[in-house]
DNA sequence: CTAACTGCAAAGTGTTTGCACTCTT
DNA sequence: AAGAGTGCAAACACTTTGCAGTTAG
């Protein structure tokens, strides 16, 4: 939970934000914003097009959208997934972490004894939550993508399944 | 890389599981199994599609689909991110750690100081990786999703985001 | 006043579904 | 032979784009 003085803060912020990148700080950016800033659950474009009509009821999904993608590549907002956008799947059942490069999204595999096991002693789960397993992404770019400039380049994943055969 | 062996033993287990469930083993599926067990990246449906045409030609991208869902219902695959299908977004861009609840897709928020830190010392990273963060997800099922039949229920994330408001 | 933003609708991707034909069992 | 699987195409869901009208600065 924010509070109220947290959540001033950050509305702030991100006036402060639209003004920096010469954006316009329109109604609909704030409720947007403030959409995402109150929900609990990490909301789809979707849940953010729904709560924003309550408020501005002409909203269009189109607008959340392009509003969300705005936010994203300013900072203001993140995406909980990298992986989102297309299914990604393996073999290899037995349990493992994941190193990530958030540039062409590619993933390496991890034996799980390569990672320091997890401590969750003291790690305040929701009430009645049952943990099956604990997954550790290791975020970062990949030595091409540090190569051909760190910036926010689209290399895409031209994953043909790497040397497989 | 898979040894030799163990890529037999895993497309020997495909089978028998295949007889098990009383499905067909068919040619198509296990080039298709073969494929995601080869490949090094984890793939996609589309690339597990190019990769079959190469024995296959005239396999459909649908029958890769169908096959596919059908190797995650029988737990011969796996997901790599329980988030694909739609964008999640979030305001706290604090590093946090996230608990996911496989049932609902409800994403719970922990503070970065609630999960003892990672150790990295001694993993093997990929040549010129360079980290930029590591996120710890713990996956499992949340205390509704366990109420209503901890069974692969699609109670499907209702989040209308929340409380906010 | 001008550039940027909004709303709407049409176009794009990624994925699912229905159906006739074919193949495993 | 019977049921399951395949290929094809149409249908869907999610996201992006183009455009004319509107608004912030």
């Amino acid at each position: 939970m924010l509070t109220s003085a947290a959540r001033n803060a950050a509305i702030e912020d991100m006036r402060r934000r639209c003004k920096e990148q010469g954006m316009a700080f329109t109604f609909q950016r704030q409720v947007i914003y403030e959409a995402v800033l109150d929900s609990r659950q990490h909301p789809t474009p979707e849940n953010i097009y729904e709560q924003v009509r309550g408020r501005i009821p002409s909203i269009s999904l189109g607008t959340v959208y392009k509003n969300v993608k705005t936010f994203l590549d300013t900072g203001l907002l993140k995406e909980v997934s990298l992986h989102h956008g297309s299914l990604r799947l393996e073999a290899n059942m037995t349990p493992h972490h994941h190193v990530v490069c958030s540039g062409c999204k590619a993933i390496f595999d991890l034996e799980e004894t390569e990672v320091a096991p997890l401590e969750l002693g003291k790690t305040p789960l929701p009430k009645g939550f049952a943990v099956s397993r604990c997954s550790v992404e290791i975020i970062g770019l990949c030595a091409s993508c540090r190569g051909i400039g760190a910036s926010k380049k689209k290399t895409q994943n031209n994953n043909s399944s790497g040397a497989s055969k």
